[in-house]
DNA sequence: AGAAAAATTTTCCTATTGGAAAACACTTGT
DNA sequence: ACAAGTGTTTTCCAATAGGAAAATTTTTCT
């Protein structure tokens, strides 16, 4: 028995989206089991979320699927295909907000692009100093279309970017971006996916 | 014991990338499994590839994590030196020209960046009929600053674009950008390391 | 250096997963 | 309708993961 869980619902999504893997390819569970060495049972009870996988048994399964592990986890959108195309017109993006910032992420339906880029808006304001660091994996490349920027990086002294500067640093370091000046800044901001 | 196993290096790996982004956020295993739910133990044997996680193990871990359970599994080189910071100001680059362009790398003394950004200008001129397409691998983000530009697709009509507009393509489909009209062009590109 | 504190790894035991085979369900042919 | 064949679910038990607390290692203070 045991108690229901939040996560259970997820693993319950997790497992259809196995099953219409399978599915697509016209495969049954036995053959599935031979390409990926897992028992009928095992894949039986994963797709129907009866049991929550371990991360060896999901790794046979993307193998015996022929995708790579990531495809279990991007959600509907197209994955980054060989030879995928987008355009994204001007104010074309998908609106986000955050305590320090309005960014319009471009191609968000676009999944497991290498890059995500962002413009975003920074009001002009004062930074607060309680605000967070923000970190993260990946690397980060921040142009400034207009405005003035300042940058706050963790252990060193603020930098301040005017239009047409960049910077290119490793997201793991603590950042925090302001705009400096009456004006709203506009930038650009590139991220290897997180 | 126990047989040794193929996926047994993949799970060290995925045990190596979870500690990464717990240390980069500066979290200790007590932070993280008061944040994740699940005991510091499991997190700890977890992240030594002791044992494999299961499909609900990771999703509380990612939750507690703050990202996707995707960002587990997008492969993401770490030639890039840890803590990496660099500024280039407008107009400090390094000149390149190719017969198609003329354009300036940005950072070029910071090696082994998972991303190259370039500014580039594009002279006013006609496509020339028996250029080349330009193919790589990677994929690649266009952004127009100024002007307007003509992005030729191998397989596609060609795309036009104001300024404002991008566009995010693999960059082993053949492709060649022109400028459009009596003014010269600006654009802003980032590849992803060749 | 030594003590105290903090962080991580081990140990030990319970809960859950994973697999083989049996049971079941569904389809097809006669 | 029945039998045979194909595909899926259940059962049962061995193997493995998960958690609490003890043991160990590392860091911080004095």
């Amino acid at each position: 028995m045991g108690i229901p869980v939040e996560s259970e619902s997820q693993r319950h999504e997790f497992g259809h989206r196995i099953k219409r893997l399978r599915q697509e390819k016209g495969w049954t569970l036995a053959e599935l089991s031979q390409r990926s060495g897992l028992a009928i049972s095992t894949i039986s009870k994963a797709e129907r979320g009866v049991i929550a996988l371990t991360y060896d048994r999901m790794s046979s399964l993307a193998n015996g699927l022929g995708i790579d592990m990531s495809a279990f986890f991007s959600e509907q959108g197209e994955s980054f295909a060989p030879g995928s195309f987008a355009v994204a017109r001007k104010g074309d993006f998908q609106r986000q907000e955050t305590p320090n910032y309005v960014y319009e992420m471009l191609f968000p339906d676009v999944w497991n692009k290498s890059m995500r880029p962002m413009m975003g808006t920074l009001k002009a304001r004062e930074l607060h100093e309680f605000e967070e660091f923000v970190r993260h994996s990946g690397q980060e490349f921040l142009v400034v279309m207009e405005g003035q920027v300042t940058v706050h990086v963790e252990g060193r002294d603020p930098v301040v970017l005017d239009a047409g500067d960049s910077i290119y640093f490793d997201s793991a370091v603590g950042h925090l971006y302001a705009s400096r000046g009456d004006e709203d800044a506009r930038i650009l901001v590139v991220c290897t996916a997180l």
